[in-house]
DNA sequence: ACTAGCGTTTTGATCGTTCCAATTGAACGT
DNA sequence: ACGTTCAATTGGAACGATCAAAACGCTAGT
C-alpha cells in the first residue's frame, strides 16, 4: 500500500522502469500505445516521480532561495510580503518550491547560498533590497550561482549583466507629479528622505524633474523637506511646506504621507480635497483611503521567477514573456502605477486615465504571462 | 576541485566511506585517533553531507511546510510576516529548512501538503489561521502527517490530541480593560467585528469579563459596537460610543482603534490622553504612537517549531523547553502583552508594570529557549 | 589452543531516479 | 539472404548518503 515508484509500476506492466520515465520525460520515444498504458497506470495509480531522488539524480532540486528579513517597519514589510507571496505562485506555477533563510548580513547571505547550493542543490536565488555597491551580485556571479535581484544594480545600471527587475520609482513621482499640476495645483512639494543614494534619491528626482519641466520652478529644494521616515515627521514636514506656500503634496513614502494627510484634514481652508500622493500603496493608505504610488512588485516577482527558472530549465529563446523597456544586458524597469483615491471623488476624473506613466505596462499584463 | 562526497572524503584518507559517515552521525563508533584525523580532514574539505541524498535514504528531509496566504489586509500580514520570520530562523537553528506554498483553500492547502509529503519527503508542516471546525487537523491527523497549528482548535481546545499554541486574546483585552480602569476611567466601551466564533469573539470576551466584573456593569452591550474591520469604520464606532458616553476605548483590530484615535484626537474636551488600546500592535499602531496589544508570535512560532522537530527528531523527553499553561494534551495559550505607548507619557506610570496580564509568561522567556 | 567477546572498521545493499550504452525487432535496399 | 537503419525498449551504473551485517584484530576466559 506504499507509494509506488518508478520500480513498483514498471513491474506492473510489464515494462521497464526507463520506460515508465520515458513516458514522462521523453513521450516521443515511446509507442503511442504503450504511451497510453502506461499513462493511464500512472494515473490510477496517482503516482508522483520523487522530487528528492530526482534531485540527487540531475543535481538540480527544482527550488529557489530567498532571503527573509526581518519585519523592519512594516512598510517594506508589506511591499516585500506581496513580492513573497507572488514569487511563490510563480515558481509553484512552473513546479518550482520556495525555501526561506535568513542571514545576519549580505555575507552572511553568501555563505547561507553556498550552503544551500551545496547541499540542498537548490537552482537559483533571489536578491531584494540592493543597495549601491552591494557585495552580492558580484561575489554569487563568481561563484557560479544563479540569481535574479529585486532591486537595481545602483549605480551600474548599463554595465552589471545579471538579472534584475526594479521599480521606476522616478517615473512613478513624476506621474504623480504631473496629476497634481494637471488638476490645477502650481505650489507641488514633496517631503523626502534623508539625502542619499537610491531608492530615496530616485523618487525625489521625478518630481524634481517635473516641477522644474511644468512649474519653471529653478529650485525646487524651496519645496522639498526631508526626514527620517515616519507618520509623526509627516505632519511635521507637510505643516512647514503649507507655511511655505505648497498646496500639494508628493512624498517619498506612504508614511510621509499618512501624517500629511491628517495635516491637511485639519484645514477646513482646503476645502476637504486632500492633494497628497504616498508611496508604496500599503494597507494603511489602502485603508484611510490616500492616494499613493503602487509598486508593480508582482509583476516583479513573475518576471524574475519565469526567467530564472527558465534559465535553469535551458527553456531559452522564450518569448512570451514580455519585457519593460529593457536596460543593460538584462535589467528591467517597471512603470509603477498611480492609485487614486481621495482625489477620485473629486471633479475632474477624465484625468484619471492620464495617471498611468507612459508605456502602459503596469501589472496588468505581466501578471498572467501567456508563458506557463 | 568539486565538491568532496563521503567516498571522495574516505579514500584520500584510506578509510571507509561509513567510518567518515560514523565520524558525524555515531562518533562513539570511532576511535578517537581515527576521529580526530577524519574531522580534521572535514573542516579542511568543507565538506557537508548532501542533504539531498540524506533526504532520500531517510525518507525526510528536515524540512517544514508553510502555507502563504494572499496579504489579506497587511494587519493580518505583518503578524504572519513576524510570524513566519520566527519560524524560518528556529527551524534554521534546528538544522531545518522552511518551504512556502500557496492553496486556495483549506482543501486544496491538505493535497498540497500531500504532495509534499510524497515528493519532497518534508517532515512537517504548520497550519495557521484555524477556524472553527476547520477540517484540517482531522484530515491531516488521518493521514499521519505531522503538523502543528498556530491557532486553537476553536471549539475543541480539551479534546483535540494535535500540538497547538494560540495567543491569548481574551486575556490581553482582559489586561487592557483593568488597566484602563485602573487609570480612571470608568466606562470603557469596546469596538468589536460581527457577531462570530473566534478571534472575535474571544478578545471581546475579556473586555465584558472585566467591564462586568470591576465595574459592575450587567449588559456591556451598552458600550459596545460591531463593525467589520476598517480604519473609517473604527472612527465611526468611536463617535458612536463616545455619544453613548464611553470614555476609553479598547479595540479588536488596530485598524479600529487608529480610527479611534483619530476621533479622539480632535476633541479638546478630552485633554489630549488617549484612552484607547487596540489588537495586534501593528506597525501602523507602533508609528502613531498607539497603544496596543502584541501577540507573542514569536514564542508561539519558536514553541511550534521546536515542538514540531524534536518530535521528528526523536528527541522526545526535552523538558529545556518551557510550556505556557498547557490545556489539552497538547496546546499552548500563550498570553498577549500591553505595549502602552500614548498612555504611557500620562502621570500613573506605576501601573506599567501591572499591565502584564497574570502568569506573566509573556513572549519575554520563550523567545529564547534554553534547548538548542 | 580454541573460542567467546568486544571495539573498530569494512563491505554490500538500498533509497528512486536519470544517463548511457546496448539490445531487439521490423522494415528496407541491394 | 544479408547488412543497414531506425524506432522502441532494456539493463547497468551512478548520484551520495545510511542501514545492516560481516569481517577484522585483540584480549580474556576456559
Amino acid at each position: 500500500m506504499s507509494r509506488p515508484t518508478l520500480v513498483s509500476l514498471a513491474r506492473e506492466l510489464g515494462v521497464s522502469r526507463q520506460t515508465v520515465s520515458n513516458v514522462l520525460n521523453a513521450p516521443h520515444l515511446v509507442r503511442p500505445s504503450t504511451r497510453q498504458r502506461v499513462q493511464e497506470a500512472i494515473e490510477r495509480s496517482g503516482y508522483r516521480p520523487s522530487a528528492v531522488a530526482q534531485a540527487l539524480r540531475r543535481k538540480k532540486s527544482s527550488t529557489i532561495a530567498m532571503r527573509m528579513y526581518p519585519t523592519s517597519d512594516g512598510i517594506n514589510g508589506a511591499v516585500m510580503d506581496r513580492f513573497l507571496h507572488r514569487v511563490v505562485e510563480q515558481a509553484e506555477s512552473m513546479g518550482h518550491r520556495v525555501v526561506l533563510f535568513t542571514a545576519a548580513d549580505d555575507r552572511a547571505e553568501i555563505g547561507a547560498l553556498r550552503d544551500l547550493i551545496d547541499r540542498d542543490s537548490i537552482d537559483a536565488c533571489l536578491l531584494t533590497s540592493t543597495t549601491a555597491g552591494d557585495p552580492r551580485p558580484a561575489e554569487l556571479g563568481a561563484a557560479g550561482i544563479a540569481f535574479g535581484a529585486f532591486g537595481r544594480p545602483w549605480g551600474e545600471e548599463d554595465t552589471a549583466s545579471h538579472l534584475w527587475a526594479d521599480v521606476d520609482g522616478r517615473a512613478g513621482t513624476r506621474a504623480a507629479t504631473e496629476h497634481l499640476i494637471d488638476r490645477g495645483y502650481r505650489r507641488v512639494g514633496f517631503i523626502g528622505w534623508p539625502d542619499g543614494p537610491g531608492v530615496g534619491q530616485d523618487r525625489l528626482q521625478g518630481w524634481a524633474d517635473i516641477v522644474r519641466e511644468r512649474l519653471g520652478v529653478d529650485d525646487p529644494d524651496e519645496w522639498l523637506v526631508r526626514s527620517d521616515d515616519g507618520i509623526v515627521q509627516g505632519s511635521a514636514a507637510a505643516t512647514e511646506l503649507l507655511r511655505r506656500g505648497c498646496d500639494a503634496l508628493v512624498c517619498t513614502s506612504d508614511s510621509f504621507a499618512t501624517g500629511a494627510f491628517d495635516v491637511f484634514r485639519g484645514r477646513p481652508d482646503l476645502d476637504g480635497v486632500l492633494p497628497i500622493i504616498g508611496f508604496d500603496d500599503t494597507p494603511v493608505a489602502r485603508a484611510i483611503g490616500l492616494s499613493s504610488i503602487t509598486q508593480p512588485v508582482e509583476a516583479a516577482a513573475t518576471l524574475l521567477v519565469h526567467r530564472l527558472v527558465a534559465r535553469a530549465t535551458g527553456d531559452d529563446g522564450d518569448t512570451s514573456m514580455p519585457t519593460c523597456r529593457p536596460v543593460g544586458s538584462d535589467g528591467h524597469l517597471l512603470a509603477p502605477v498611480l492609485q487614486l483615491r481621495a482625489l477620485a471623488a473629486a471633479p475632474a476624473p477624465a484625468l484619471l486615465s492620464r495617471a498611468r506613466p507612459d508605456g502602459d505596462v503596469g501589472s496588468g499584463r505581466l501578471l498572467e504571462p501567456t508563458g506557463g
